[in-house]
DNA sequence: TAAACCAGTTTCAATATTTGAAACTTAGTT
DNA sequence: AACTAAGTTTCAAATATTGAAACTGGTTTA
């Protein structure tokens, strides 16, 4: 029974949950079957629940699920309550404004970035479009930057989850190339980006760590070749880490769950 | 068929979900146990699954519990595919540059508001990230406009679903008071919010139907008595209303999931 | 110091739920 | 009319869930 996914019937039901978001599409019973290890009558019970429980919604026209309104509701709490987002929203107000640049706030959430906040350059904010989305950890500023800063065992788990797929020249291709960047960001305290998941796009980014050096996230000032380059970017650097400090300060006493534990579970 | 939850397993384990989301704190496993209707294995079992699949994260150090970080990926995917915000997300750009101040775009979810995407215009954020956020709908703007053209019926189920509490003197108290208004809102096509739910906050809300009628979300523009008055916000009403028809129109060959179905399940 | 207490955790037989091969129902082809 | 594919239902067998009771370990009370 080598199953990795465990917890009974609500973890399969979960596994479904996110086939179903990972489509990044609404999609039709028999697509999900096809890519499914469950049996047709078995899986079509999970969707039936999850659809009842508005964990996903049915399209009857088109005969497609998709995800659910009811999770916008549940992750308005979850970012409210287990993300940097609410300590980090001033702190990043005022960098935003301070760099006239997008600026992203990330964490960690297994071997991805997970962006929690954005500010746009200039603009109103666009909330939301960002919050919630994952990306490579390899071959983004902040992924590299977390990743430095992780203890080495867990860092090496999470080199061995990424895919090193190329997307531009400069992506890092392997877990040794990125080793040996990973090591130069410890030097330094903080990283770049340098076109290496999006041709024209730099950033910087520096680690929000607590005082005893536990990773909590990421942030990073994002621009354009056009606009800069990684030597204008450095610029930002002292405002970075200041920035940073702050969050770390206000996140003190807040005592957070950790993301990046060790043990996956005590039993 | 008495029961409300049904679904199984799968459908408890929600419940507690929804009940660590509904606390808007991190919670301890015995404030949960007061409240739940499930013995203490039980609970605790649940509570167990939830954290493992990370939908849930615990805090050892406090003991407590909140939702996971799982769910701000998941909804991401709901928020891309099963809300308005996309579509909406040019124009209410738009009508926000257009007008000056606070924008919101609002669906109706079982009996409430849920706030889908918002832009901050001009100055400071005072409240952010409104998405994933729930309101009430007797008493705010987007919520009235869209009872207001929902089928008889199912307004009046959603009617009787609310609490009337009293948030100012302004607040509508009874289902008559609010029928009433719901039957002036039809006849203008849209409606305000008369610091009905927060002293000194005042909007107007305009409802983005399909051509056959049905309500698809909302749209409101926000201010305060100290910046201008009803008179000062209906000037919107055209743009708002031209917003509000390209929205309709973008969401034409869209297709959306009916949230609000005469029938729960065919089964 | 012992005794009572409380929050959290584990056990285990009784029980209810889930499982999935197979059969069935539509609806759309050929 | 026969064939096909997608979706739905059935039902006995297999399994996971259930919860009263008992246990742990820590803290307060007598």
């Amino acid at each position: 029974m080598g199953r990795v996914t465990g917890d009974g019937t609500v973890g399969q039901a979960l596994e479904v949950l996110d086939q179903v978001a990972a489509f990044g599409r609404p999609v039709r019973f028999s697509e999900l079957l096809a890519e499914s290890a469950f049996p047709k009558p078995t899986l079509y019970r999970f969707v039936q629940t999850l659809t009842n429980q508005q964990m996903l919604v049915f399209d009857p026209e088109r005969q497609t699920y998709s995800p659910g309104v009811r999770l916008v509701r549940l992750a308005h709490a979850a970012w409210e309550q287990s993300t940097l987002a609410p300590i980090a929203r001033t702190h990043i107000d005022a960098l935003s404004k301070a760099v006239g640049e997008t600026v992203h706030l990330a964490q960690l959430d297994n071997a991805q970035v997970l962006y929690i906040d954005k500010r746009n350059a200039g603009q109103p904010v666009e909330m939301y479009s960002q919050a919630g989305k994952i990306g490579p950890a390899y071959c983004t500023g902040v992924g590299k930057v977390m990743l430095a800063f992780l203890d080495a065992d867990i860092a090496e788990t999470v080199i061995e989850q990424q895919s090193f797929h190329i997307f531009t020249p400069q992506t890092l291709a392997s877990a040794d190339a990125l080793r040996a960047e990973l090591g130069d960001i410890r030097q330094n305290g903080y990283g770049f980006d340098r076109e290496e998941h999006e041709p024209g796009i730099i950033c910087v980014a520096m680690p929000i760590l607590t005082e005893k050096g536990r990773v909590l996230g990421a942030l990073s000032v994002t621009s354009t070749t056009g606009r800069t380059n990684l030597a204008g970017l450095e610029a930002y650097v002292p405002v970075l880490r200041k920035t940073a400090a702050s969050i770390t300060r206000d996140a003190q006493n807040w005592s957070f769950p950790d993301h990046n534990a060790k043990e996956t579970t005590g039993n």
